[in-house]
DNA sequence: TGTACATCAGTGAACGCGCGTTCACTGATGTAC
DNA sequence: TGTACATCAGTGAACGCGCGTTCACTGATGTAC
């Protein structure tokens, strides 16, 4: 048993766990089915983590870069750009709908995360700013809020996909989704400047 | 033991577990929570309910007439819009975030809805059409998509608060808020006409 | 190079606990006569 | 009006089960000499 050989069971874990805790939510995977789907028993378990809930935490962050990763390493403005119109088109997608389990986990377990233990929510908390940053465009003419833009992308991106899982038949989803798009675009073209307090007329 | 106290008794545990179930999560309430809540104890809730999942899904629905009441009982168009603007305002508020178990159960509990119980799932769906029947306004110039806009409403609004509840400070969360509001304002005066198939351009 | 030993990842039985559901029972209600 | 009886909401013990966590043990690794 080598130290290399730990490693490879670690990620195992941690892969295992980001892929049924997005599919199952939190509360409903077990640390023994965790392991098995890891390959391994569930003794084993308190070798690699001090308790299920600082598993959940660290597998949060691992289903965040491996949603993330794509857009945070392009290496140019334009290829950023590029990868973050992939990263919207692609979360808007049937295919992000029916598999969760490789989805965004704030979608997935965000509402989740935020009434079970705090580290989990904590490791929640950074990915809404962490992806928040991802998205603002320079589209919007003058000083635009790009922070909030973000936000507002993030919060429209998950609530749609979160609508879009709960419609029955395929062309409910389809126009939950498309709906979506729409708002996403009206978000881009026309975000204004930081508000004074209280937005509303 | 008369007909209408039952009736009071089936009332108290939908309530409870209207309210538990948004607080804590489906999973995470047990029957002998909601039935201690309801001033009973847990052997009597098979006179009311044929399983959990059944009074999930009741709770689901009672807690939704609950929230969408105000809106749908407007007696003119004018008082609607009122109160439509009020639900919006409400749905936005720090209170709301605070206190999830009074506040929209698709914020609350819909991510979980989509993957327990199919009557749940059933309830949340008809939940979506029925808060996104609400929400458009007549305020985009042309033939607009009312449905798509009511859907990206909804969507924004829930992922706004899905966010604000995972803040730790609270000057966050009202940022968090405040994205949200703009983000409602730029959905409110700039939603297109129902597109051709892709939006995008 | 060969041997004794400490380390520790992984195993699988065991723990105490809370879950959803069942069931024999209690006692108040309301009807039949 | 008074009595016998069926109904059934509510009680609380009990069921089988899966949970998170613990622990004595196994056996391969790598170091000390």
């Amino acid at each position: 048993m080598s130290e290399a050989e730990k490693l490879k069971s670690h990620k195992r874990i941690l892969d295992a766990a980001a892929r049924l805790m997005r599919e199952r939510g939190v509360e409903a995977t077990s640390v023994a089915h965790i392991m098995s789907a890891a390959g391994l028993t569930h003794g084993g378990f308190y070798r690699h983590f001090p308790s299920k809930d600082a598993l959940a935490a660290a597998a949060f962050r691992h289903a965040v870069d491996g949603v993330v990763s794509d857009v945070e390493q392009a290496s140019s403005p334009e290829a950023r750009a590029q990868a973050r119109d992939r990263y919207v088109a692609t979360y808007l997608s049937d295919l992000h709908v029916k598999d969760r389990g490789q989805g965004c986990p704030l979608a997935a377990i965000g509402a989740e995360a935020a009434r079970l233990d705090d580290s989990l929510r904590a490791a929640a908390a950074e990915a809404v700013w962490r992806m928040a940053g991802l998205l603002p465009t320079a589209e919007a003419c003058g000083p635009a809020d790009r922070s909030g833009q973000g936000i507002a992308l993030v919060a429209l991106l998950l609530g749609t996909v979160t609508l879009a899982r709960l419609a029955e038949r395929p062309e409910e989803a389809a126009a939950i989704l498309s709906a979506g798009r729409t708002g996403v675009d009206a978000l881009e073209r026309s975000w204004p400047a930081r508000a004074a307090k209280g937005s509303r007329a």
